[in-house]
DNA sequence: CTTTTTGCAAATGATTTGCATTAAC
DNA sequence: GTTAATGCAAATCATTTGCAAAAAG
């Protein structure tokens, strides 16, 4: 989440675009604005279902494609949850998550692993590494709580 | 992958059914024996294309449901790819992954990763963690030879 | 015998695609 | 003016579901 304001989101975003030769439009402002905005981890759908009132006719494909351009720019990071949900995350720097099996939650998490060593293991087995991610995944306090003290 | 016999494999599978009071069926043995045995990561998909040979009315339907049996069973891990791809792993304890984002093969990966200290500061914040992994993604080598040098 | 599992076909749901129209530059 | 982006509808594709028939215990 961020706190700067329209304008100045709207400077970055521009400034990203001209960069690689892509155009400023309406829809991939306001889709900026409302993500790098976001207070935690949102859907396709989530973002288009609260953009229709303020852009009637921005369109389901639209919402994939800027999404993904934000992500292809650096601004806005895309996270595949374990069971197939995509969703979307304000958060670029490294950083790690936590899925709850239950109800779907993503939340951020400082996982104390050194991504650079990890990094640097890959390189020596020929890989050439861009983004690494732990995932943890398991039941969130609230799902926890309902499902109550550890069983088996 | 292992190196049991047809015999051994059938009897951990049957083993681990009663015990969770499920039924022994052809399907089943199969697809844990081609699973187990497995060199790589295999889809369901192709689980089922090299299966069909050797029982012709078997159905993707069954396949979904067995290899999701034999995850819960703890038999084979469920691994989904950043691109939404699901695939099966032979290997069920802790390790990581390296994903190719061009062709998408998923590889092993002994990350020097402490799964303990994340999964602990995990509880700390009321998480509890069932399972974690590191993907890192990025470029195999074979793709990475493809693509040329660092480019940007 | 009773209950689970299977196989088929239809349904689903997220994401993608084709293409004419509209908007950026 | 040119070219890229949008919106719509149709298409795709992996996965799930409903249900009658078959198999397991």
């Amino acid at each position: 989440m961020t706190n700067l304001s329209d304008a100045e989101l709207d400077r970055e975003l521009t400034t990203a675009l001209h960069a690689g030769r892509h155009r400023v439009t309406l829809p991939r402002l306001i889709v900026h604005r409302r993500v790098r905005r976001a207070t935690s981890h949102l859907t396709p759908e989530a973002v288009h279902s609260e953009l229709v009132g303020e852009l009637p006719s921005l369109s389901p494909a639209t919402i994939y494609s800027t999404l993904e351009l934000l992500d292809e720019l650096g601004l806005v990071r895309r996270v595949s949850t374990p069971r197939g949900g995509t969703v979307y995350d304000p958060r670029v720097d490294d950083h790690h998550h936590l899925i709850c099996r239950s109800c779907g939650r993503v939340q951020d998490f400082e996982a104390p692993v050194r991504m650079v060593a990890a990094e640097e293991h890959a390189r020596e087995l020929g890989f050439r590494p861009e983004h690494g991610e732990l995932q943890l995944t398991g039941l969130c306090r609230t799902c926890a709580a309902e499902a109550g003290p550890l069983r088996r």
